[in-house]
DNA sequence: ATGAAAGCGCTAACAC
DNA sequence: GTGTTAGCGCTTTCAT
């Protein structure tokens, strides 16, 4: 075999396609109309039988992918919903942004994320960013918002549903639970197990809302029982769990008499549980401890840790049945408001609930 | 005051545009032609400062939004980046989306999100609808992908980065660590520890190709001492914390002389660590426990799990560098591969460990 | 520094 | 059942 045959690697064969491919190359290919293959792929209008096929096997060995861009231009419609949310990090987002995707995935329309970091004026960037796609509803979390985020979303003529929060004016559909009951349904359970002295742990962030929220009919109902939160405490950054630890134990120390802890969120919750039971405190008879959220990544601590589920997948799925219904016309109204109701979950850190 | 005037409230002012305003509307109203607002809007071109700020003013007050959908077809530039992951919910994307955020942050890209389930079909799914946008790059976690999926990829003709695992063929460019080596290096370092009685408990999910390359390393390395994994177990679904309790429970009870579990990950380890703490096992002078991933997110456990850093923050970072590389024209190569290094961190949970 | 014309790739609306 | 025509709202290109 000294003869080799050499072939030479023709660029066109190496590199496949750099024009990307049009409803024209698959109506030259199939031989049929550039209209009709546009049916025929959007299984819209009638079409014989040997059209369709002759065009699907053209479109197929051709490896067409339609190009959106030019189509959502062409009907002025673009099935994405824009989902606006504050952080993905956290357990609360992923399982809204589940409940929206059950629910997105028996139609047309697609999510597309968006995360403004808890910050108004990304917020608006991201909005401003999103609306440039004209999307056919928009899901946001929270009624907080700047003016310009506002105007924006009421000049958008689509679907608006602010998630999460009911507590505020919204600007057109509203899902979600109001955070200041809840605050005020776990002071009232607090109260009711025999706890006096409380101390609070929570995040520094004044733009979460919803956490002030909380707190806020909290202390309210406390206050109303003639108690007032006796330590506070709020960090940012860090591990969760490390700083639930290291918040609480810091706060027990300077604060002897505390005999509860009520957390912004299960994480640092977990994080107090865990140091409690390490420095043998007995939970719940000489400490309750109660989080927020109800995140099921947590089952599995040694103890269950009193919480409210605040129904994020719920949120997310009814959140997008609007957005799909009004999409699709089966919905006409506009405005609704759907308030869940937080569940308390006394867990094994709450002394003689009831 | 008796006669009141009584303004009539036209729908005109109480529903805002009802149309979507156009560049056309914004050149009305500042009258200058639509091109120079174009070019006012992207700054574009040379344009006075009278007209720039003429342009700029009635934009503003007339809330103008751009389409982005006639703004792409025009220009057939899209600035999206198409990121298919196959979930959201464990802890590893979320980090790859910081780390890709970070640097897309930087450049007019912005990332898409896809979530494939770990399932082919799925994925084939998404990334058809991903690319049928036309987006300027594509990050895709893993190198296996059915034959159609790496059609669509070669012939879309924009940069594909294949992110987190480094074993296998890539179509364009790749970042990640090589799962085999981790698992390898885990084995190894076990070993040296002086445990010989290993169990291992992961995921069933024989999609998960990265774990299944973990886990042949790590039955390939420890044959090379002589040793074969003692016992194993897989779960689906349910909390991984709990998961990893029951699990870690079943198996020591059943396999009295195991002295060392590897986990597949993170969470199901801590569930085992929080199992094994509770149940007074002595850990790890009696038994060693080993993860996979380093979240940080278990940072406040009571003892430091032995884990193995996937560095997803930095393959986040590196993929995106790719891509904005590319579309902007900085790197001109392709087919780049970067392969990180899995950092151990034996943590609490290893043995005298070297 | 500004404008006019053409067209991106598709679909709505109307023929036939 | 299939084809033709005219845009969708922008940007490119070329003219002024």
């Amino acid at each position: 075999m000294t003869d080799k045959k050499i072939i030479p690697m023709s660029d066109d064969i190496a590199t496949p396609a750099r024009r990307p491919l049009t409803l024209r190359d698959v109506s030259e290919a199939s031989g049929v109309s550039e209209m009709t293959v546009s049916r025929v792929l959007r299984n819209r209008g009638d079409v014989s039988v040997a059209t369709r096929e002759k065009v699907l096997k053209a479109a197929k060995t051709l490896g067409y992918v339609p190009n959106k861009i030019a189509g959502a231009l062409a009907s002025s419609r673009v099935n994405l919903v824009a989902v606006i949310i504050p952080s993905m990090s956290n357990m609360v987002f992923p399982e809204v942004m589940t409940g929206i995707s059950e629910v997105l995935d028996d139609t047309p329309l697609q999510p597309v994320v968006g995360v403004t970091n808890y910050l108004p004026e990304k917020e608006e960037e991201v909005l401003f960013e999103m609306l440039s796609w004209r999307p056919s509803g928009v899901i946001i979390a929270g009624l907080e918002h700047s003016d310009a985020s506002r105007a924006m979303l009421q000049a958008a003529g689509v679907p608006v549903v602010e998630i999460m929060d009911v507590d505020g004016e919204p600007i057109d559909a509203v899902v979600g639970i109001s955070h200041r009951r809840a605050g005020r349904e776990m002071a009232r359970a607090i109260v009711k197990s025999g706890y006096q002295n409380i101390g609070f742990l929570g995040t520094k962030m004044p733009l979460d809302h919803r956490a002030r929220k909380r707190f806020e009919g909290f202390t309210e109902a406390l206050a109303k029982e003639g108690i007032e939160v006796m330590d506070q405490e709020f960090y940012s950054g860090g591990s969760a769990l490390a700083k639930g630890r290291e918040m609480t134990e810091a706060m027990l120390k300077r604060s002897e008499d505390l005999d509860f802890l009520y957390y912004s969120n299960d994480m640092i919750g977990a994080g107090g549980l865990l140091y409690c039971l390490d420095a043998g405190i007995n939970v719940p008879s000489d400490l309750g401890l109660a989080g927020f959220n109800g995140v099921e990544l947590l089952d599995g601590l040694p103890r269950k840790l009193a919480t409210m589920d605040s129904g994020r997948k719920e949120i997310g799925r009814e959140a997008a049945r609007i957005i799909a219904g009004r999409t699709d016309g089966s919905i006409t109204e506009s405005g609704q408001r759907i308030e869940l109701t937080p569940k308390l979950e006394p867990g094994e850190t709450l002394r003689r609930y009831r």
